[in-house]
DNA sequence: GGGAACCCTTCGTCAAATCCGAAGGGTCCT
DNA sequence: AGGACCCTTCGGATTTGACGAAGGGTTCCC
């Protein structure tokens, strides 16, 4: 019980006509051929799969079965020869790749393996606003997109990349760096250096603030992470900042790192696409690298 | 540039064995053929589809992907000659669902309409507690599951089916009937009417009661909501039901109903599989019919 | 260094699958 | 009753695809 793919391209155009004459038709076949494919169907698979009227012919039940692989089986079948056009054509891959602020700092570490393992891709990354990053795979402006599980994803697919700990940063010789760890409601009061407001990792701890009924005191804002770093290690205030930042500057700076004990502390960093499946062999590849580990 | 299932059957596994010769025999095909095969595609596609050596052949980048795409196609080939056999041998669908309790008042209605389209489908349909819900189906035991989404799906597939929202019932004459809406937290310290123990709505109150620092006081506990029901409008005391419980006795019962504010009295009721598109057809139409409205 | 063991490719032949045009037999609408 | 469609069947021409045998290389081991 083999079909062809030309029997399933048939039995799409004649299910989509509902005729076998123009069905044959769209598949530039003559009519008796059509017909005898389609009777060789029915042969082989034991069931009609046409209800023929002389008004035409509509699929029976086990014909919509048939035509929802076939749909399945000819889409794939197009995905593969847009992959092998790649190949062939020797095109360079070219991945657009959106980030939120919270993920960039993976990235370099991340992607660098991949681009030495594949000398042939080259891969257009920008930082965006988070719900920047999901509008923008939304409408198909970029492929892949990585953001905090905080932002709104909607409609998209979605695929875990890594987790992100938030964790307070003082200057060394601050009281608080004695300790290891603290809620975020027991600093609250005290003096921060802050991103930008429009960033999602402002917005989210203000929306904390906010849920404990007080108020951030920002002394300044800041829009690198490295600057935020030298500033609390100068004895300026406290900030708090995803813990990969802290560990790369905690050896050239005098910075006390204490972790956060709330639960929303612990941010999951995901990779979205509008349809893994349907991406371009090379991006799908650098998703397997990104989930890999 | 297209392939045939014969050649897809042939790469894959002419991959698998890394040689062409080896991979002809487990086809089922000279070694003339497949090497003309093989040929044939890498000259319709334009790119080398296999690294050939004195020790056999390794997949290319361009031959990775066109296995990658194989084993997909080939795959749902093998799924719609299930299918098909369904239908030749005119076999009577047989599905195995499995519900948790709160979604089990929805069922009755969702499925009747089903069951009247499909004449030829029989569901097998159980109650569960909600984590045998999601361990049956990992386990295959079942095909399909109903659980609410505060229970942990694990690495099963999930749609959305209904949402449910928990519901404050009293007595009718009871000062908080006046009353529209209410928090958990205002009313914790009433005399309840509950589910077992081991029940998961139990439990999810149990846990925001603790999460309040406060338990709650169990006059008794009932195992169907009608039971319930009964009793609160007997004015033994209050109870916390899924609201279509509630419209469901609410005409027939002198009972007062006030929703609850808190956001976890929303519940997303999830329909989870394995695997949705492995599933045999008459399983996939039920979820269809399921996640429509 | 020579032979055995593999492995892939090419060639000529032959059988089977597939396609096509034409003819045949229905049903529906006017 | 006739025209317009629609599907099926039939016989012949063509193309496709499979096969066995021969050929050219490389690796391994005695």
């Amino acid at each position: 019980m083999r079909f062809d793919m030309t029997d399933l391209r048939l039995f799409l155009h004649v299910v989509e006509a509902a005729s076998i004459t123009q069905g044959s038709e769209r598949s530039g076949m003559a009519l008796a051929s059509a017909s005898a494919r389609i009777r060789g169907m029915e042969n082989m698979s034991g069931v009609p799969l046409l209800d023929r009227s002389a008004r035409g012919v509509r699929a029976t039940q086990a014909g919509e079965a048939v035509a929802h692989h076939a749909r399945i089986v000819l889409g794939q079948m197009e995905q593969m020869r847009g992959d092998l056009q790649l190949f062939a054509t020797g095109l360079r891959g070219q991945i657009r790749l959106l980030s939120g602020r919270a993920a960039m700092a993976h990235l370099p570490e991340a992607l660098r393996r991949f681009l030495v393992d594949h000398p042939t891709i080259d891969i257009d990354l920008e930082e965006r606003q988070s719900p920047d990053v999901v509008a923008a795979v939304a409408g198909a402006l970029a492929d892949l997109g990585i953001a905090a599980d905080t932002t709104d994803t909607g409609s998209l697919e979605t695929r875990p990349f890594k987790t992100d700990r938030l964790v307070l940063i003082t200057a060394f010789d601050h009281p608080l760096a004695q300790r290891k760890s603290v809620a975020f409601r027991d600093v609250i009061e005290e003096p921060f250096i802050g991103l930008p407001a429009d960033s999602a990792l402002q917005g989210h701890l203000a929306t904390h603030a906010a849920r404990e009924g007080r108020q951030f005191k920002l002394r300044i804002r800041l829009h690198s992470f490295a600057d935020i770093c030298a500033m609390v290690a100068s004895g300026v205030g406290l900030a708090i900042v995803p813990d990969i930042y802290a560990k790369r500057y905690q050896d050239v700076l005098p910075l006390g790192v204490l972790t956060l004990t709330d639960a929303w502390a612990l941010r999951h960093l995901l990779v979205c696409s509008r349809n893994f499946a349907a991406l371009p062999v090379h991006a799908r590849h650098l998703v397997e690298h990104l989930t890999a580990e």
